[in-house]
DNA sequence: ACGGCGCTTGCACGTTTCTGCACGTTCATG
DNA sequence: CATGAACGTGCAGAAACGTGCAAGCGCCGT
């Protein structure tokens, strides 16, 4: 793949090319792009130039940079973003192609959305509309979105018309929300509607995976929500209290660590 | 694989294999098709133009490019942003408090996510994620999610599913996504699919508000989605043809230019 | 047959777009 | 702070473009 064909190159091709240099590598130089495409630099930085105003890459002294969508929100909790991209990151392990997965709402399952392999066919259903949106426009997925009341607090659609959509589907994987979970008496939702809502995603998946930071392995909540036969696996952290993890093994779910 | 046929070719014939070079490698330049078919560089653009009217291609300086699907929605969202926020704008000014609003997916429709005013005590009915995403936590905004499967084009929820739940809703006003429209036949779509939610959401509303930027006010998309008679509002720019904007103001249409 | 009609074509004209070069400025680096 | 590379801008020539127009050609009807 060394250099590219000398015939001549269109001018909007020449930038359409670039384009997919910059998603490929995330950087182009703008000498290498001026020898590949045999025209000037000069050129080659008005291209630039015209993608930078088109906000499709960042403009940087010597080439340019792709444009990150960088979510300029959610400084609050940059450790907490850390810690559940490393939990998503294992537990979008669990997936394998062709499945059809129940991701509900809630920030960790945002980062698991965001951590889903592209290219395994997958089909996601869910309730939160900020899942969804991490979704579209990757290749290999398929997404269902379950409408609804929108509740501001959870994210994610809940109520009736909600229930209503779960119900006609059948997943393998289901990825509930987590308020509060312990190994003697499963999981815990803070929200009376939301109980429903998971209980009903759990039950019609073959597997359920509980994706939890270590402060959530506690029994804090207030309806419960499923008990711990029905969770298959378990993601949250190295260093929770070796006692709780071993519970949870010896309740009989899966347990993995980061 | 030398030049093409001497013989004379007919002017659709040579459409369709312009077409299959077009296919074939992506790309054609005016001047070597001149050189194949021996008509003169004239006659290229011409048929370039056809094929680019059909948008079965996409016309460039020098020759064409295969017309790709329309760049995804989060490039496009990004495209004519100042624009879009100014229309908006002044689209937010037609919403009154209290009412239940339908809005379309689209990337005009998100920029009025974000200018609708808050504290208004407004229900916003929306299929696309980002339009949910945009208003959720603004105070002053009941949410209701349309589900279904998620078109990745279009970014938002189309099909029967999503059709059902619409059903079951009447609203004040609607901000359906606009292809093209022009006085005379009205409202026009892409996608099949898009036509019956957006006609259904129309004839569920007292008013239609159109919100389209200059270029959209033509006659060139595939299928009819709604009489110029339904749409109360039309919110365009000020340096659109006088012509247009007579047209549908003679249409009983009430035309807001920015 | 003959003339009108629709369609295609090539040409002329003015306009837009692309390109490389020259010149002065800004930037990273030692 | 010195130096060369990268940068932006203005400019002029070339190439491609759109448009209006007239000629060529097949078709049809009175």
């Amino acid at each position: 793949m060394a250099a590219e064909p000398a015939d001549p190159t269109l001018p909007r091709e020449r930038q359409d090319r670039i384009l997919e240099r910059l998603r490929r590598h995330g950087r182009v130089i703008a000498a290498d792009l001026a020898v590949e495409f045999r025209v000037s630099e000069d050129s080659i930085r008005r291209d630039l130039r015209e993608l930078a105003a088109r906000s499709l890459c960042k403009r940087v002294y010597g080439g340019a940079l792709l444009a990150t969508t960088a979510p300029p929100l959610a400084e609050r909790r940059r450790e907490d973003v850390e810690r559940k991209r490393a939990l998503a990151a294992v537990a979008a392990t669990l997936v394998s192609p062709h499945q059809i997965l129940f991701l509900d709402a809630g920030s960790t399952n945002s980062a698991i959305a965001a951590a889903l392999p592209e290219g395994h066919d997958l089909t996601v259903v869910t309730n939160a509309p900020d899942v969804a949106l991490a979704l579209i426009g990757r290749s290999g997925f398929e997404v269902l979105m379950i409408g609804g009341r929108i509740d501001p607090e959870i994210g994610g659609a809940i109520g009736s018309l909600a229930l209503r959509q779960i119900q006609g589907i059948r997943a393998d994987l289901c990825f509930p929300g987590v308020c509060a979970a312990d190994a003697q008496t499963g999981l815990w939702t803070l929200d009376a509607e939301e109980v429903v809502l998971k209980r009903t995603m759990i039950e019609a998946s073959g597997e359920t995976v509980l994706v939890a930071t270590r402060e959530k392995l506690i029994r804090a909540a207030t309806h419960h929500t499923a008990p711990p036969s029905s969770i298959t696996h378990l993601v949250t952290e190295r260093d929770t209290d070796p006692a709780i993890l071993a519970a949870w093994r010896a309740a009989g779910t899966s347990v993995h660590v980061v």
